[in-house]
DNA sequence: GGGCGCGGTGACAACGTTGTCAGCCTACCG
DNA sequence: CGGTAGGCTGACAACGTTGTCACCGCGCCC
């Protein structure tokens, strides 16, 4: 910048307001400041920039499990749209699942200056960003509570989703339902279980333990799951699938044994009615997730003071045929 | 900083030492100053540790089409992972097939003095990124070459790939085979029609313009096209799909008519193999490409300066039963 | 005993930009 | 014709950090 004021024959602070196009400069100068400038080949460091001003890095931090997954692709996507909507990028930074490499990269985020950041958390303590938020760092929470930390938060009715998913399932008549899910460990995964046996419960169904599996990573762990629970005594007549990897692994099972179980999964996938047999499911509107979590963060950036809300997104019943 | 070295009774240096574990600091003053640090919450501003020390943002651009496709969204966890091995952030910017907004993204990501870059080029012309090139910050380019810029690229065999399927399709005795792709304006469209013309001229066999669809954007537009074209005289007995969203259109045409034309379509996807027929497809390997390209661009970052590369790596026909 | 090397520390400038303020000039008003 | 308001410009400091260099004191060697 010094150069091209040299070059230009103005001062170092009319290169910044030309730059800036700030008002009250000669068009005469404006001209000359800019020829200079492209003739240096000047760029702007953005870094000098957001350090000397305090604020704007125009950049905001999300940070989510895994970016290859599709949900957090999608979600990443409509958060980047959003971004850029208000002249930000994004830095995304993958957790794998792990707290203490969340907590990591959201300190690193931190230093860094975003200036804001979107967080699908998975550890359970998230006490460590308060020195952030209070210094001004707002931070929105999305599918998934914080830990610890009054802030933002952006959920799924996991819980009225997989009531209403069971409660299908036992109006069509079954009694023996079986229930697979990742883990127990996730706060997802426990909302979805407990909608489950609210609706066994509702309907008077006892809730048994032999029909639960816990720990089904992929879909080959709930193709083996769902053949084990039907080859024992008192086989379920259902199935309830608590996420789309498992609900895929089900129906793989259910179609290798043409087995007309019934099925219902949480979270709609693309290709559900392209399957052998099309796919009841709990849907939700991902990118409306992510908008609204996006959308509370520019909010906060731009400076809403207001006291942190908890959002909390429906989820819809799609029939499809699997569920009688 | 300058507050904890007021607390510590030490120099600014002194902490600067401590923080960065530079060594030749006697233990004491390290516990003095780290106590400080946490009694201040001190958080290190890593805008001004890059500015000072004009290199290591510790911060790589990823711009790509659309995050929320799931080939970009692969590309982007590989990437982002290569680049966690090196202590480095990823920021993720989505060009939507603009030539004019990927200028902008890149220019404001050199701005922001990324150490590197990796581009899935959607414009013609990356001549303004020569002075960046020149200045030090490596581009590798992905998935498809860059316009007026010698850097480094990896593709595919896009070419050898579709010369490959069609040249199945051909073995499998279909003389007439429609072929549909999304835009000849893509560079990845362009080659792999040139691949299949290769393989119809090497068999004898005419090109006919009749049986090639352009502009087919989604499974909707690829369904269409199927039907009309099976619906018209002398119809085609087996498709050459030129990329997965459109080869799920033709799945779903075919189907619905129970119509048992063969089938051969560039790109893998998840379910290829729980679609009513499994499908032939020619597959690659994404993460590796991905993986291949990041590699590359550490390198370059960490200083290797020889001459620009281009990989080109294979692609394979996966036959699951539809090529005949 | 003087010189030398080295571990340990601090003063200071610099990175590239922007905020503050002072100063210039012109035009306009009384 | 003096005063003043306001458009326009520049000098300077500051943002938070790190590189450079100088300095001090100690132990060691000749």
């Amino acid at each position: 910048m010094v150069d091209v004021a040299r070059r230009a024959g103005v001062s170092l602070k009319t290169v910044s307001r030309v730059i800036n196009n700030a008002p009250h400069v000669q068009q005469q100068l404006v001209d000359r400041v800019l020829a200079a400038a492209t003739e240096l080949g000047f760029r702007r460091n953005h870094l000098a920039s957001s350090l000397r001003s305090g604020q704007a890095t125009a950049t905001v931090g999300l940070l989510i499990e895994d970016i290859a997954n599709p949900f957090y692709a999608t979600i990443a996507g409509v958060v980047a749209e959003v971004a850029r909507q208000h002249d930000t990028l994004l830095i995304i930074a993958s957790s794998e699942e792990d707290a203490e490499r969340e907590e990591r990269l959201l300190r690193d985020l931190c230093s860094r200056r975003v200036d804001g950041l979107i967080v699908v958390p998975a550890g359970y303590d998230h006490a460590f960003l308060r020195p952030e938020v209070e210094l001004g760092t707002p931070v929105v929470f999305l599918d998934r509570p914080a830990g610890g930390l009054l802030a933002d938060t952006v959920l799924l009715d996991n819980r009225g989703g997989a009531r209403a998913g069971v409660q299908r399932l036992i109006e069509a008549g079954h009694r023996r339902i079986g229930i697979l899910l990742d883990s127990i460990g996730v706060y997802t995964m426990r909302e979805r279980l407990d909608g489950a046996q609210d609706a066994l419960a509702a309907a008077g169904v006892g809730y048994e333990t032999r029909l639960v599996r816990d720990g089904i990573r992929d879909p080959v762990g709930a193709a083996a799951a769902v053949a084990d629970m039907l080859d024992r005594p008192d086989p379920p007549t259902g199935f309830f699938s608590l996420n789309n990897r498992i609900t895929l692994g089900v129906v793989e099972e259910l179609w290798r044994r043409r087995s007309d179980a019934a099925l219902v999964g949480f979270d709609d996938f693309e290709v559900a009615h392209l399957v052998p047999r099309p796919l009841t499911v709990i849907a939700y509107d991902t990118r409306a997730l992510a908008r609204t979590a996006a959308e509370l963060l520019f909010q906060r950036v731009s400076g809403n003071p207001s006291w942190p809300r908890t959002i909390v997104l429906p989820t819809e019943l799609v029939e499809r045929g699997t569920a009688a």
